[in-house]
RNA sequence: GUCUCCAUCGUCUAGAGGCCUAGGACACCAGGUUCUCAUCCUGGUAACAUGGGUUCGAAUCCCAUUGGAGAUGCCA
């Protein structure tokens, strides 16, 4: 019981090659990683393809590549390899493995062929063979005499191997998280073991390998609490140690109408690709996810990889479902944002600005000092510098602010004043064009922002932008800022 | 339907009988700094689902109710 004591600690991910990795699934592997690199332990990768009808191409790529942007390296797996392999499922069933225990178990009693079809009306029917039956399968093939079953695999007749369920009495178990469980066993049902197909189910596979691959802990999400016992059963056929389950809170998401239901595509991306591709930081979405569901017992909130397996306790593990909140990602991704250096976000908002190729793109570092602050996600720059390359239309109307008594009428008399002034300057830079404001201001005994307003608004066609006036136009370069500037004028001539 | 689990601000959470007139964060609101906007700084609004117990004392323990979620697949 005592997990101090657990010489080496061995956790799996084992993520079925279906497509996209849902943020569920990808908090599952980070709390497994988490678990074992905190004890100084293991963290294996096993791929369970054992459903080949929902098998997706590329799908195992997927899987390394989100790993490994989200930092979690696997000790062992089918790309690292290790003693344990191989670590695909399918390529286990072809081994025989899956086969060969679940023989084991038919001979120890404890699990039974089944011959019925999948639509057999036996199975369909609501008279259970025997009275104790109240879910699942209706036990039809539980106790065929052993002639009928050898003639039946003599015969070559498609089966199924299903679990024994002893239905009398309860099983408890104690999990990690939420305690003990207890579950009536009459609930059970014979779950299919290896399918018709010769393939295992996740429900045998799982049993099987985690105890063929020595996990000692098993990180998963809740909805396996109440089939739990059932796999106990299984180990305690095989007579095999049952390991520590970390059974984990779900995550849930809001759809339109405010209902909550786990979280789907209805709730706008969910997988770890596209929140990337949105513009969220792999380490924000890391850390933010390694938040819902467990705390570090402080108030501290950001927390890098490494941080998080210092600070990473089962006991920080949370019951209660949380709800994906994207305002809090994002506020996290910007925090993350904010601690680069502008070269770093340069780097990574380019894609995102429309602007490679253009005579913005070698002042791509001003441009992301500029945003750091405004950013919370990467796709953001898009909107924000769209402005540099086309000025966007705009009415006499945008060149108000009560506030600094701006309006049309004093627009215009501020730009008749500067342009010819601008178009002076020896120099032009922020800091020159940015003295130019201030004395005009100063001899206008008007505030700076009655100056400046007005420029901003005819530079940028704008009411809120990425830096001051001075800014902006030391960036569009003289010639650009001072046809804008006479448009400006024109139209509120 | 049956079974299991869960239940603190709108959201993520702290809280393991007195430290709680319930703390932090996001969001929201207000003020300040600022070259607009944003960042940043200050402050504010906002919660123990309900009802019974147990106890000198309960957000914390027990029971019930209600609400939510999950399971009930030859999916994982």
């Amino acid at each position: 019981m005592d997990q101090e004591l657990t010489a080496s600690v061995r956790t799996r991910f084992a993520p079925s090659p279906t497509g996209m990795m849902h943020v569920g699934n990808l908090r599952t592997a980070l709390y497994a990683y988490l678990l074992a690199k905190s004890k100084g332990g293991s963290f294996i990768l096993r791929i369970e393809d054992t459903d080949r009808t929902r098998m997706v191409d590329q799908a195992v790529e997927v899987i390394y590549k989100t790993l490994d942007a989200a930092g979690l390296k696997h000790d062992e797996g089918p790309d690292v390899g290790g003693p344990c392999g191989p670590y695909v499922q399918s390529e286990r069933q072809a081994a025989g493995i899956y086969m060969k225990y679940a023989k084991m178990l038919v001979e120890k009693g404890a699990a039974y062929y089944c011959f019925c079809d999948k639509a057999d009306p036996l199975e369909e029917s609501h008279e259970p063979e025997e009275a104790s039956f109240s879910a699942g399968y209706n036990g039809h093939c539980r106790n065929l005499p052993q002639e009928e079953v050898s003639a039946n695999l003599a015969a070559g007749k498609p089966f199924v191997i299903r679990q024994k369920i002893n239905r009398e009495g309860s099983t408890t178990y104690q999990d990690a998280v939420f305690g003990e469980i207890t579950i009536k066993n009459d609930v059970l049902d014979d779950q299919i073991l290896i399918k018709r197909d010769g393939f295992p189910t996740y429900n045998f596979a799982n049993v099987v390998d985690d105890h063929l691959m020595g996990i000692t802990h098993v990180v998963r999400g809740a909805e396996y609490l109440s089939s739990t016992p059932k796999y106990n059963m299984l180990y305690e056929a095989f007579g095999w140690t049952i390991p520590v389950y970390v059974h984990l809170p779900l995550i849930m998401g809001r759809d339109a109408e405010g209902n909550v239901a786990k979280l789907s595509k209805r709730h706008g991306s969910v997988s770890f690709e596209n929140l990337c591709a949105e513009g969220y930081l792999p380490e924000a979405i890391v850390n933010y996810i390694a938040l819902l569901g467990w705390n570090p017992k402080n108030e501290r909130e950001i927390f890098s990889l490494p941080e998080l397996v210092e600070a990473f306790n089962i006991s920080g593990l949370n019951k209660a479902s949380a709800i994906f909140d994207y305002e809090k990602l994002a506020w996290l991704n910007g925090e993350y944002i904010r601690k680069m250096t502008p070269a770093q976000l340069g780097v990574l908002i380019a894609p995102y600005t429309h602007l490679q190729g253009t005579r913005f793109e070698p002042v791509m570092e001003q441009l992301a000092a500029l945003l750091q602050p405004r950013l919370s996600k990467l796709s953001e720059a898009g909107e924000k510098l769209a402005f540099l390359l086309q000025c966007p239309d705009y009415g006499p109307d945008l060149f108000f602010n009560k506030k600094n008594k701006v309006n049309a009428e004093s627009s215009r008399e501020i730009l008749s004043i500067m342009i010819p002034r601008l178009s002076e300057l020896k120099v032009w830079n922020a800091a020159t064009i940015n003295d130019a404001i201030t004395a005009c201001a100063s001899e206008r005994s008007c505030k700076y922002l009655s100056v400046m307003l007005p420029l901003l608004f005819a530079v940028s066609g704008l009411k809120a932008t990425p830096g001051g006036a001075s800014d902006l136009m030391a960036l569009l370069g003289r010639e650009e800022s001072l046809a804008r500037l006479e448009t400006a004028l024109a139209k509120l001539s």
